[in-house]
DNA sequence: CATTAATGTATACAGTGTAAACATAAAACA
DNA sequence: TGTTTTATGTTTACACTGTATACATTAATG
């Protein structure tokens, strides 16, 4: 017989407290000294308890990586939601959510693209999670496209286009290479809607 | 007295030595897995050999992180080279250089942007190194607006549009997970040509 | 040639991921 | 209900890691 609430037994759910606890862990410090064994302490239990749900510590990260895309799914959504009908809009307002989460998690953010984990379907969740991701970006330029405000081409290509330059100032952000580098104190805001601007500027018809 | 060759005695140059034998380790595998033991053992020294040239691991990485913005620098010098007075051309040919150094030492590309490193002055050779490389991507720029085939404006601005784009598409190409979610196969050149063309257009004058 | 500093080695230790054997409690079934 | 099976958690063990410390050797310096 089911419990109305469908949790196991031992530890409520295990699974998902170590996803969190662990995710909390690696944005604490940075993501090579994240530890399974520190992840289980914080859980509160045995060092290789974690190996009941997670096939290795590859596994576990996989799973962090995952929600993360996830969560880039919803902001993309959100920003689609905030200006119906206006793509050059939602595309500017995407750009800002994704910079302002990778600020958020930057250490989640690395982990998800900085090539630690295989992009095969090895972890299919995880692959599934990243294609949402992108289709997300696409149907944004797709409808603009549509409304003939986005010039013609491929799709993809034009998506991948905006996408890196998206993509390089927020590595370059969360990286902090930028205070040093830049002569001026850096204004994510500002950077952002300036690049987002260039980027609009290429992809406008005609 | 001095030998010719400025060698220290024991073994060559065992800094260089060290440096040369983590590269290569380095793109063997993956950055997780380069062990300073297995770097001491494949020069034939005793494991803790390495920490008579280096403070820690960290410091060798840094190490060979400074290696590779100075290889970025010369490739950006042979891009300026390659096209005397024309700095469209230039840039393209920057963009393409910089995706090719990527692909060709992914894993050196992701030590130094990933994160990994302090970006302060902790290593002050890695930061002027990296500072470098900037520069010589902002008197490419510099030149197209003296020239008037630029636009006008911030010049650290315009050079982080620039950078962000090729930047981000470099990561992306390098981070493997392209294949599998664009549905064509991915075509370096193509993509690269495309993006370049794509800031160019952000960047013309009028 | 004696001294000193630079460089290399041997040993030791705490922390890591993970495999294997064992323990327990929930679920499934008689 | 009582027994079996399976899911979950613990204990122990091991190889490997970075790195501190004490010692050895050789080049440079006087």
């Amino acid at each position: 017989m089911k419990q109305s609430t469908a949790k196991p037994y031992h530890h409520g759910d295990l699974h998902q407290e170590i996803l969190c606890a662990a995710s909390e862990l690696l944005e604490d410090n940075n993501i090579s000294s994240l530890s399974l064994r520190a992840v289980a302490k914080k859980v509160g239990v045995s060092h290789t308890a974690p190996y009941r749900h997670f096939k290795d510590k590859e596994s576990l990260l996989a799973g962090i990586a995952a929600l993360g895309y996830d969560e880039l799914s919803v902001q993309l959504t959100q920003a689609v939601e905030s200006y119906p009908d206006d793509p050059s809009k939602q595309l500017q307002e995407a750009g800002h959510r994704y910079v302002q989460l990778a600020l958020k998690c930057p250490q989640c953010t690395q982990l998800m693209f900085g090539g630690i984990l295989p992009c095969d379907d090895t972890y299919p969740e995880l692959k599934a999670s990243g294609d949402m991701a992108f289709d997300g970006l696409k149907t944004i330029i797709e409808e603009g496209q549509a409304c003939g405000i986005f010039k013609k081409g491929d799709l993809e290509l034009l998506a991948l286009s905006v996408w890196s330059g998206i993509h390089g100032l927020t590595l370059l952000l969360i990286g902090g290479s930028l205070p040093d580098i830049l002569s001026v104190p850096v204004d994510t805001r500002l950077l952002t809607t300036a690049i987002t601007t260039n980027l609009l500027e290429g992809l406008k018809a005609n």
